[in-house]
DNA sequence: TCAACATATGAACAGTTGTTCATATGTTTG
DNA sequence: CAAACATATGAACAACTGTTCATATGTTGA
């Protein structure tokens, strides 16, 4: 802890902050699930999904036309959204109505859209 | 755009929300660029690399020992990062100090940590 | 100017990801 | 139950991505 990997041999970062930081940081897995997260965010079929479902809840076709993609390449995506619960499905006879879960992925897209607007 | 492909032949939901929705998405190269941004926070190491710059700027090398890998890996990904002016880089000598672009980097990571914890 | 050092970069390779196609599951209606 | 329809899923393939290795660029001090 207090000997280093050879590296830089003049630090200019103090061992204490890079003590400090170690300690700060979560967990391995956390921060592999946090990638995981935006790794779902990072798609524009998914983006575009999600944006439809900021106005309306929808069905696999309807999403489907509007995006015009196939009806497989929309169902396989939606389960990536749902695994990651950014989605939640309702069933209404035949078809499935899919929604947004929660507040959260407006917010990470409105932050997304702001960054790049600046 | 009155007529649709064929689809679900009942529509549970109303042309005039598909209309609606369709006129309120961004354009395809907005939603697009915004993709290209999650992805770049769809990576461990990148989250890692930003978690790292929370509490302090820092070197190329120091960020490698801390994270355990290469200087090459680190730099090529510093270099996704600043592509996307999520961190910008300082010259001091020979080294080469990396800290946060803004603060929407917090924010996002901030809500996709929330949304984890939910 | 040359050696030593910090960082950047190009090529290559393995691992991952998104779409398509074919087909399976599940639901309703006759 | 069978047909029709909406959705889900597995396999396969092309495209993309992250790391490594070798090497280039840029900076400092002798």
């Amino acid at each position: 802890m207090e000997e280093r990997i050879e590296c830089c041999d003049e630090h200019r970062v103090h061992p204490e902050i890079v003590t400090h930081v170690k300690l700060d940081m979560p967990d391995e897995e956390r921060l592999y699930d946090l990638a995981e997260l935006f790794k779902v965010f990072g798609d524009s079929t998914r983006v575009r999904i999600l944006y439809v479902l900021f106005e309306s809840e929808m069905c696999v076709c309807d999403l489907a036309e509007l995006l015009g993609m196939t009806q497989s390449a929309i169902s396989h995506q939606l389960r990536v959204l749902k695994q990651a619960k950014l989605v939640r499905a309702r069933r209404e006879g035949k078809t499935v109505f899919y929604f947004l879960a929660d507040d959260h992925v407006r917010t990470i897209i409105g932050q997304g859209m702001e960054h790049l607007c600046e």
